[in-house]
DNA sequence: CCGAGGCATAATGAATCCTTATGGACACGC
DNA sequence: GCGTGTCCATAAGGATTCATTATGCCTCGG
């Protein structure tokens, strides 16, 4: 049996009309005529009552349908689950750029488990300031950058890829650990930050700017280059720092570091994929970002 | 998508063999190839790995047989319950007439069983001689006739129904028991024959015919009217007879009448269905013509 | 009563399926 | 190692099926 046969049927029977059904085909009129007249030939039974206009299904044709459908639903899970299996063909190599904040831990870890899944791919990470990615991916040094920050770059496409969370961390045991602090509080505290480009120190700057405050009107002690240092210096008691929540995951599961707020303030950012424009994607490509919003979705 | 090509790719599978697999689905090995490469390429990968000689699907394969089946085993359900339909619908009587030959035994089990298969039908068979079953049925006083001789009558069609072989009977222990005889050792033996106008009695003289005899050639002791009666008086031994071997079966079950042949004779008729000329079918006379064609094809 | 819309049919061309014939590859036995 | 038999793939040709356009007939609404 044909499953069009069974196709130009259903339509049939849910449109109402033979005209409407061969439209929704794409098919000619004659040809869903054809195929109903040649179905009820084979299963030897009259499916659809014509009685002038009105085109009705026979009871031997409500029971049909129901089959039909069933019949139909499978033949598209059947199909849709051959496309899936395509992917597990994917192999080669990719090659990504990742500015320090994503390209720290989520990002990372993220490539690892990608790997994983397809483990005829290789994957090449490497990480260093937001501009310099930019612009190997606008030179097509690189497939794919990962970014905190959006630039205007003509020979590049950003797009939103997930959603980094920014957040307050402080020693164990500190008197900010668990609570929400007022700026006041948090101006007599020592701070650890970023260096100066970084895309988390842009994101607080941003929002400092948004309460009538700035970066150098807190208690900034220390600005390190490398999250994990600034990470390390919260750790061992020097002080705090606003820090992507996804890097310091693993801290604070484990006690090591502690997560605070401060009042007024929900610095968040959207962290961009960054592709060169007009620039063919890879089915590598395409996998990974669909694999990344899978996860992060 | 055609459910044939699915069902082909289950027979691959199934028997490990593209040979094989065509046997069972009555089609050349070329063909089932050529389903499989068609079904292979629409789906975009390989579902058969042939290595050298083996034949296994492959792990896309083995996901689109289970779906496969599933398919399968739906259309199946769905024309089961379509024949059903056509099938419980019917009702009504059956008027049909036999001449002696056929009534005896064949057809009246035949009829037994698809009224036992159709409940609401109603069934009567009277039995006559060929003339009067094919007069009746011309008159339109019967709907159908089964007759072992075809006649000309411009009222009725006359098509083939089923073939009855004619074999020798004789009584259990008989020198001919299970065996051969040649014409000089028949033309020695008593022999019972049917009346006058029977389709057995018919086809024996045509055969003899065959061979330059004729039946007054044989050592006719008795002629009996009804079949029953030539059946008793064989098995009592009185002598031997030819008889349609649908009419001794439980005889030759139970050993009470043994069969035997007869050199360079190959009696058997065609028996005949016969309907009124442009007398639109019931469906209970369809469905009864289809039922036996099953039955005894 | 007339016009518009819809289904069925005829004729024709394209696509698909099946056949036979045959070639190549592989496995098995000697 | 070679020959034979079996099996799958391919080519070519014919048959069948599907889709098109054109058109006729029927029904319904205005």
């Amino acid at each position: 049996m044909d499953t069009r046969q069974l196709a130009a049927f259903c339509a049939v029977v849910e449109r109402k009309s033979f005209s409407h059904a061969a439209e929704q085909l794409g098919v000619t009129q004659p040809a869903v005529s054809l195929q109903i007249r040649s179905l009820e030939k084979r299963l030897g039974q009259q499916l659809v009552d014509r009685s002038g206009r009105r085109v009705e299904p026979t009871e031997a044709g409500r029971r049909l349908y129901r089959n039909a459908q069933r019949m139909l639903a499978l033949e598209e899970q059947l199909l849709g689950e051959l496309a899936g299996d395509a992917e597990g063909a994917l192999s080669g190599r990719l090659e990504i750029g990742a500015s320090t904040g994503p390209g720290g831990t989520v990002l990372p870890l993220l490539l690892c488990a990608f790997q994983r899944r397809h483990p005829d791919v290789r994957v090449a990470l490497s990480v260093s300031d937001t501009q310099r990615v930019v612009d190997q991916v606008a030179r097509r040094e690189l497939e794919l950058g990962v970014v905190g920050a959006a630039r205007r770059h003509r020979a590049v496409v950003f797009e939103p890829f997930f959603r980094d969370e920014v957040v307050l961390a402080c020693p164990p045991g500190h008197a900010f650990a668990g609570r929400t602090v007022t700026l006041d509080e948090l101006r007599e505290e020592p701070v650890i930050v970023m260096q100066e480009g970084a895309g988390v120190r842009q994101v607080i700057e941003d929002e400092l700017r948004g309460v009538g405050m700035r970066l150098r009107d807190l208690d900034v002690r220390v600005e390190l280059g490398l999250q994990e240092s600034v990470r390390s210096a919260v750790a061992a008691g020097y002080g705090v720092t606003f820090i992507s929540r996804s890097a310091i995951e693993a801290d604070l599961s484990a006690g090591t570091i502690a997560e605070s707020s401060v009042e007024g303030l929900e610095p968040a950012r959207e962290i961009s994929l960054v592709r060169a424009s007009g620039r063919a994607e890879t089915r590598v490509a395409q996998a990974l970002v669909a694999f990344a919003r899978e996860r992060l979705g």
